[in-house]
DNA sequence: AAACTATGAGTCAACTTGTCTCGTAGACTT
DNA sequence: AAGTCTACGAGACAAGTTGACTCATAGTTT
């Protein structure tokens, strides 16, 4: 495994999904262009051929930089540390960076078979790590949920996408009260 | 009111618009150009440039050529009625031309104002509607709502959105009526 | 029948895209 | 530390796209 890399390699790899991740939040998908990217990253045109023979490749490989930190280890009790990570999900999709590779992933999944791929993992590892959660609260005694948990994730993050990407708006923390009483029966 | 209109340019224009529509939602939003659409709506390409200058607004223009049918003159009891309207968009959220259209709609308003304009306009009308329903619901003591009623299209909505377009599944009637259930406590 | 005007076809310069070559500087090898 | 390797930037190139323009024609209006 790991195979030793050149450092130059490295370095322009580095500088070119920087530059393609900056193009994308700053002036959307269609500004991730090799030529753009190239001037944006400081390197020669041809490099980024080099790296990327496709910019919708290289769209892909910027938008998913960051895997979210999202839901992970889960700690009793469920209630307030799911609260606080939905808290924290919410204040991450009104920043313009996460808002923009989440629905240009989305948008982009309908057309690229690559970016519905990439779409599935990302909302297949939510699902699990909420449903992880939920399966904890529920061994404790602490919830009695009421509906299948693979529904748990589209009726927490939801509403949260929808507020803040169609409305325009922010998620207030009684909304996320209230999405928590809608997966079932809090005890504690 | 009402200009008359010279038969040529609305054929022209409506062409324009089926193709920007038919290349959006066959090939995405980065196909919607003058060249590719006039060339799919068999018309000159100084045609295109003459309607629309720029192919933003061009695609603009058509994704906005329906406006959504739902949610409108609710009929008491509310609950069936609306139970149905969140099945019909449902399934309409399933077929291709219609996720297309939501979520580029969704992504453009990112970048450009004129989108923001219409996502907020639609975003605006689906709130009304579902509001005015429920308010007939809790007049007629249907309904006891346990929530702030602009938050419910965010509740109803989201989650269906997030299962179509995020979770790439289908929106089964249990999850409508758990939705449902989420905006308050129904009688009757 | 005459006047009007949107259209398709075509031309054009400026620019973008994808591909290739080559000299150079940075990085591994011994 | 010298020699070999290789990723790089710069530049050249043909092919294609973009946006702006002109003009003869055919479909509309009066």
């Amino acid at each position: 495994m790991d195979t030793p890399v050149d450092p130059r390699t490295a370095r322009s790899r580095d500088a070119i999904l920087a530059a393609a991740h900056t193009l994308l939040v700053r002036e959307g998908p269609a500004s991730v262009t090799h030529q753009r990217v190239a001037h944006e990253a400081g390197v020669g045109r041809a490099t980024v051929y080099r790296h990327w023979q496709r910019a919708d490749h290289l769209l892909l490989a910027a938008m998913s930089g960051s895997d979210l930190p999202f839901f992970r280890s889960p700690t009793s009790p469920v209630r307030p540390w799911l609260h606080q990570e939905l808290r924290k999900l919410a204040d991450e999709l009104t920043l313009p960076a996460v808002a923009a590779v989440t629905l240009t992933l989305m948008q982009t999944a309908l057309w690229d078979p690559d970016a519905a791929t990439r779409r599935n993992h990302s909302s297949a590892a939510v699902t699990t790590r909420i449903t992880t959660a939920l399966d904890l609260a529920q061994e404790t005694g602490e919830l009695t949920t009421v509906l299948p948990s693979e529904d748990a994730a589209a009726l927490l993050i939801g509403p949260m996408l929808y507020r803040t990407a169609m409305e325009a708006g922010t998620v207030s923390d009684m909304l996320i009260s209230h999405l928590l009483d809608s997966v079932g029966t809090w005890r504690d």
